[in-house]
DNA sequence: CCAATTACCAACCGTCCGGTCGGTAATTTT
DNA sequence: AAAATTACCGACCGGACGGTTGGTAATTGG
């Protein structure tokens, strides 16, 4: 038992700084051997407890980005009444968090997504995975917004998911370059806009 | 001048193929060596014309992605009328030229603003560069569209341009992956309604 | 026609990286 | 106390990668 803590609290130290260091250079611009110096630790520590690089970091989507991303997006929009106002400070909270980062480098999920995008499928679909969960929840708290009378009856739930995915993951793109707290602003404004829209009688 | 016609003939046809192998393969993971195998020249070739991998990077991003981009998104939407229904059909053509490409691997411009985030600050600037000129001639546009008529006058154009970006930088990483005709479609009837929104009297 | 320049070749170098392996101290099990 | 298992060390290997260099046909200029 005590061996499986040890064992336990190792491994979540090796992804904990694993998932920094991929975040920070990127996948394959980190070794292994960036990660074990930053932990005091040997090469032989990591190939006991993983099998190879690529099943660390599947063990790190998993557990840490899963939970990232369900914790900041996922978790706040479940289950409460007026749903594009719990989306939209869902997503102006997720912004904000990235606008106090003096260390962001982008949507994390959305960077791994690009960066192993077309090179190893198998990382893709566990990263595409975490993304639609996101979707879907979005979807059905959209769909509850209709029944709930806060969202237009007409609008296409999965469109205005879409939409609202693909902005988002563009806007964190934006943000580490430019003037996160100025992008934060406007992005927020027209989102705002859009959500008014997609809640009034009139439009599709 | 024969020389001269030879030598810039070289170079392109290293540039195009570099181009195309970094864009699917990314900087990183594209080995000089590799450009050299698929065109059966040296490594001596190479480093007769280009100081170093990084300086042939920049040299394809001024050359060929700078008009990649300008002819896709800038130009199509330079000095004609009705500027929402112009910057409507750019959109929708070079997500249709995604959609048809079988090797697509995202928004080229995009994915190397992701790849080169915070490791390297001088090509970021040469990327972030062209995106600010897409950036500069959507907000001119819309802005002249208030001057038409097209735009609202409350309508912050800035503002609008940021979102036009990152929604487009968004749909292009979620098409990789997804069905790209549909994504096509629910984006640009969200980006549609969204446009009519800008165009009425009553909306900031 | 000859000298100089161009455009390219191919062997080579130092470094880095993922992964292997033989070993070992400490802990647990029997 | 002996045996077995756990958790970790660190030297090492093979291959790849960016870049260098000495050389050489072919073309060009005087």
């Amino acid at each position: 038992m005590e061996k499986t803590l040890k064992r336990m609290a190792t491994m979540h130290r090796m992804q904990t700084t694993g998932l920094e260091l991929f975040y920070k250079n990127g996948y394959y611009n980190t070794s292994i051997d960036d990660i074990l110096t930053t932990l005091s630790l040997s090469k032989g520590a990591f190939y006991y407890h993983f099998q190879s690089k690529e099943d660390f970091f599947i063990s790190i989507v998993q557990n840490l980005l899963f939970q990232k991303v369900y914790s900041m997006l996922v978790a706040p929009i479940e289950g409460v009444e007026n749903p594009l106002h719990v989306i939209s400070n869902s997503l102006d909270n997720a912004l904000e968090t990235a606008e106090h980062n003096e260390l962001d480098h982008g949507f994390v999920l959305g960077n791994f997504i690009v960066e192993f995008n077309g090179k190893n499928p198998e990382i893709s679909k566990y990263l595409n995975d975490i993304l639609k969960v996101w979707e879907v929840n979005l979807i059905t708290t959209l769909q509850r917004g209709k029944i709930n009378g806060y969202v237009n009856r007409h609008v296409d739930c999965e469109g205005v998911a879409t939409y609202i995915i693909s902005s988002y993951l563009g806007i964190r793109t934006l943000m580490v370059e430019g003037n996160p707290k100025l992008l934060r602003y406007k992005y927020m404004q027209q989102l705002k806009g859009y959500f008014k829209m997609i809640s009034l009688r009139e439009v599709a």
